[in-house]
DNA sequence: GTATTTGTGGATACAGCGTACGGTAGCGTC
DNA sequence: GACGCTACCGTACGCTGTATCCACAAATAC
């Protein structure tokens, strides 16, 4: 079987998925694709280069989601695809926004919201503009990641509050009863209801509201 | 000399901030304190562990900062003192929103965040609040990521736009002058005279401004 | 004072990592 | 037939986190 940078790129993929970041190296996936180890270098620079691959070819996929009818539509989509993007691949978060991303995926996504944030209303020249994409992109990262973190630590303690209460408890719990943070302490006990895509969708929502406010000062 | 947590924690923080994260390691840890390296595990049950205690030094000195006059002002230090952390300790930007914070000290700077945005207006139930230092969070985690990987890549690029020509250049103007990323393309060549902190003060104000707008459809 | 237990620091070892390097087999060209 | 070139391959190095064993000193028991 031919090897290619795609190849090899979708099954480095599918093991980082399996078996996060952590798990993958370059000799399992070289196992995985039945070759040695140092096959993979005639086709990538190094393990760097192969995550940036990684990295764009989920891009591939956000940059799917393509052009919306109004320029808000069109952000709601991209930040809609990106989350969904990163819990279907988790390692995906971990690099969120830790790495320049400049494949031609990647790329078009950013241009899809860069000319999307330019029609907003309150982005009124280059300026705006600049930093509207830097405080969208940067709570999409931010969220994105959030989340991701929850999702795992509640997977590794379990789902019920029993079991929470059994492995963060002793010292959460402890940590809580000191009555030092209080405010956390209500919102941990009383806040797991909350829907997550519910969240993130609201919390989008005040981010583009405050983009889009017209202020007088604007610092 | 005696060893500590807080003094191993002390020289890996050192340590990391001169070499990064990929740079640190056990041994040099060690080596540094005069010490074989399975001592570091007398005090720190693995890396991950040690990993945490350095994040919560990081906190301790975010949560300083203290309590403010008004929320805003509160809310303000801290962001401003998690992002100065961030800029120098650039390797804490590579574990932010990675990992729960569950350090007392990290609790701390939860707790007066979380205190103080229950008292801005637009924050009116638990819900409310839960929302805004989820929105909050993520656009703090995001922008400092953002900043430090943008820093990281400018400083070993080169700062002046020669050296960046030639190092990110022959990729990036290729892809740029394919006319498929007019706005990225405009945004990179124009963009980038915009002051750091100027932006980071001007975004974190768009999201405030956000999370306190009272919406009548919340959803 | 001697014997025995206990704890503390060190050295060694293992499995796995990214990757540098040297060798070999096939093949087109003189 | 000889040669250089290219594509493949296995081995090896230095590094990682960490488990385990070992020596020695201090403390306790008789």
């Amino acid at each position: 079987m031919q090897l290619s940078r795609d190849k090899i790129a979708a099954t480095a993929i599918r093991l980082a998925d399996a078996h996060g970041l952590d798990g993958l190296s370059l000799r399992k996936i070289a196992k995985e694709l039945g070759v040695g180890p140092m096959r993979l270098y005639d086709y990538v620079i190094n393990k760097s280069e192969l995550l940036d691959l990684m990295v764009d070819v989920v891009y591939a996929r956000i940059a799917e989601v393509g052009q919306r009818s109004g320029w808000r539509d069109t952000v709601l989509a991209i930040a809609h695809a990106t989350r969904d993007a990163a819990l279907d691949h988790e390692w995906f978060s971990d690099v969120l926004g830790g790495r320049p991303h400049l494949g031609p995926h990647a790329l078009a996504v950013g241009e899809a919201t860069a000319a999307a944030l330019s029609a907003a209303p309150g982005v009124r020249d280059l300026d705006d503009l600049q930093r509207a994409v830097g405080a969208l992109n940067a709570f999409i990262v931010g969220a994105v990641r959030r989340e991701v973190t929850e999702r795992r630590t509640t997977r590794s303690t379990g789902t019920d509050e029993a079991a929470f209460q059994a492995s963060l408890g002793p010292y959460l719990t402890r940590m809580l009863n000191t009555g030092r943070y209080p405010t956390v302490a209500r919102l941990v006990i009383d806040g797991a209801h909350l829907n997550a895509e519910e969240t993130f969708n609201h919390n989008l929502t005040t981010v583009l509201d405050g983009i889009t406010i017209r202020r007088d000062v604007t610092r």
